[in-house]
DNA sequence: GTAGGGTTAG
């Protein structure tokens, strides 16, 4: 009773006046210890039981996983295994919890094979994390087999299955999950929500993250934090900040998580400024920002171009919340330097670090040498980024652009040649905008779809027209050796031009446009959105592969900074 | 006594 009841040290002192102490009450008070988190006490009992059942040990593992203590809890599995116990369903499920976490896949597998042997295979508990082991490991269709495998199912393996699939990049297939369970007669619940309103993040689907965020408030889990904080980054990323700011304000018992979805939403959208202001709000509320608060702190100043301040926070970081700098936030520390235009700061920053570069910091630095048409740097940078990822086609591209934009001729072909030795080709740019709850998708020099010369028409007559108001197609950015009216075709096919036309074809007069594309937003679209924004009188919402551009009457948020 | 989840650099 009292150990229930959080009096722990009585229950101790009790404990220790009895004559004979038996197994069950020392369960019991183990039990009661990892639940208030004071391992120490809970192992050191454990360790003195003269004798220990099957309880004792499931209680000392589950409590060693829950903590993230995962490869102790592996080594008294061993134990386990020697002394000779039979594992039971308890065992099994809290030690596969261990191996997600670690992601080990080779303890998993013999698990696995343990689980095969001792029929436990159909059972909804075990099978359940035995599929999100694999799912961890980045093993979806081995998980898919154990959860299809098991005779019956319940709400918590569906969510396996869709967790898995969100979490692996199969976005698509999470949210057809979610509604295969519904016809099945399961009811979603948070869980359920948060996994399917990230693939929607992740699809940049509005149309279908509204529909599933109506069913999540009649289902009454709307009001979850961790739902709201899905909802936040749903919003954001489907480039509707004003509801993003509506979940956040609305949520009751917001936490740090929260907190710093909205900061990382701001920052999505260009809202460096009021990014900050919601940190200081944060702190002024004593909430405790950790290292993915920072991430998207740091981020926000980078596109915002808010160097000094993002350098401060970066500092603040370090010396105050002794969060240690991962590589993201050195790589987010170089964007921030290199986009201001501070190259050799943001390389000495790369070579002093504690931690090894990547070929995406050099990358990062690489796109910086090209913003700031930094020739000298880029031509070493790029170096290196082959040197660590020889198969990416971004060092070739951002050389080429570079080399072309300074029209020296004879490089962009020195680098098409080294792409072609080396087999490698530019991942193609691929758009896509929802109309009427329905998906299309453009990519480039596809002409597959069924209106395509309709479209295509349109999209010349757009070009002529924005012409006579001044845009000048920059060719800069084609990579292949074309004549110039070539060029211009394959520039005027850019996916995002083409996702532009159809939907100035296929939605309402002064309706925004939405548009998502894979890759990052090339300098000729940037400008012929701006044009096209103004000759239509059209709102029109662009994500690319790094944030939101919202352009209007011939401007974009970004502010031509991105 | 056991299982599934939210934010995140380029």
């Amino acid at each position: 009773m009292y150990s229930k009841f959080g009096e722990l040290h009585t229950a101790v002192a009790l404990f220790n006046l009895m004559p004979r102490k038996n197994i069950m009450t020392s369960n019991i008070l183990i039990g009661g210890f990892i639940q208030s988190g004071d391992l120490v006490t809970a192992w050191k009992l454990f360790e003195e039981m003269p004798e220990r059942n099957l309880a004792t040990w499931n209680a000392m593992v589950t409590g060693l996983t829950q903590f993230e203590f995962n490869k102790e809890a592996l080594g008294l599995l061993s134990q386990m295994h020697e002394i000779g116990f039979r594992l039971d369903e308890f065992t099994l499920g809290s030690i596969l919890r261990g191996c997600a976490g670690l992601k080990a896949l080779i303890p998993g597998k013999q698990i696995h094979c343990y689980i095969m042997k001792s029929g436990f295979d159909g059972n909804l508990v075990v099978g359940s994390s035995l599929a999100h082991m694999y799912m961890k490991c980045g093993f979806v269709e081995e998980g898919e087999r154990v959860i299809k495998g098991m005779p019956v199912h319940n709400v918590v393996a569906c969510n396996t299955l869709i967790a898995g699939r969100a979490q692996n990049g199969c976005s698509e297939e999470a949210v057809d999950q979610y509604n295969l369970m519904k016809i099945a007669g399961f009811r979603p619940d948070k869980i359920t929500f948060v996994s399917v309103i990230s693939s929607c993040s992740e699809l940049a689907t509005l149309g279908q993250g509204q529909q599933i965020h109506a069913e999540a408030i009649k289902s009454g889990a709307a009001s979850a934090v961790s739902v709201v904080s899905s909802l936040i980054s749903m919003y954001s990323r489907c480039g509707c900040l004003e509801d993003s700011i509506r979940a956040f304000l609305e949520c009751e018992d917001a936490d740090v998580v929260l907190w710093s979805s909205m900061t990382a939403a701001y920052g999505f959208h260009g809202q460096g400024q009021e990014a900050i202001k919601l940190f200081e709000s944060m702190e002024n509320e004593g909430l405790e920002p950790n290292d993915v608060t920072f991430l998207s702190l740091l981020y926000a100043c980078s596109h915002s171009g808010l160097k000094e301040r993002g350098a401060k926070f970066f500092e603040l970081m370090v010396d105050k919340y002794k969060v240690s700098p991962s590589l993201e936030h050195y790589t987010c520390m170089v964007d921030l330097l290199g986009r201001s235009g501070c190259l050799e700061e943001a390389e000495a920053l790369i070579q002093s670090m504690p931690i090894k570069p990547d070929a995406i910091i050099w990358k990062t630095l690489l796109s910086a040498c090209k913003i700031h048409k930094n020739a000298k740097m880029a031509r070493k940078v790029a170096e290196e980024v082959l040197r660590l990822d020889p198969q990416d086609s971004a060092p070739y591209v951002l050389l080429s652009n570079i080399h072309a934009s300074a029209k020296r001729w004879g490089d962009v072909s020195d680098v098409r040649k080294a792409m072609r030795e080396m087999k490698v080709k530019k991942e193609p740019g691929i758009s896509w905008l929802e109309v009427k709850n329905q998906v299309h998708q453009f990519c480039m020099g596809d002409q597959s779809h069924p209106k395509w010369m309709e479209i295509d028409g349109f999209l010349k007559e757009l070009i002529l027209e924005i012409k006579e108001r001044g845009y000048v197609p920059d060719t800069s950015s084609v990579l292949h050796d074309m004549d110039a009216e070539e060029k211009e075709y394959s520039l005027a096919h850019h996916s995002e031009k083409v996702a532009i036309a159809f939907a100035l074809l296929n939605t309402p007069v002064g309706s925004p446009i939405r548009i998502m594309k894979n890759l990052r937003v090339c300098n000729d679209c940037h400008v012929a959105i701006k044009f096209i924004s103004e000759v239509t009188l059209r709102e029109i919402i662009v994500r690319d592969a790094s944030r939101f551009h919202h352009f209007k009457a011939g401007k974009c948020s970004c502010g031509d900074y991105w």
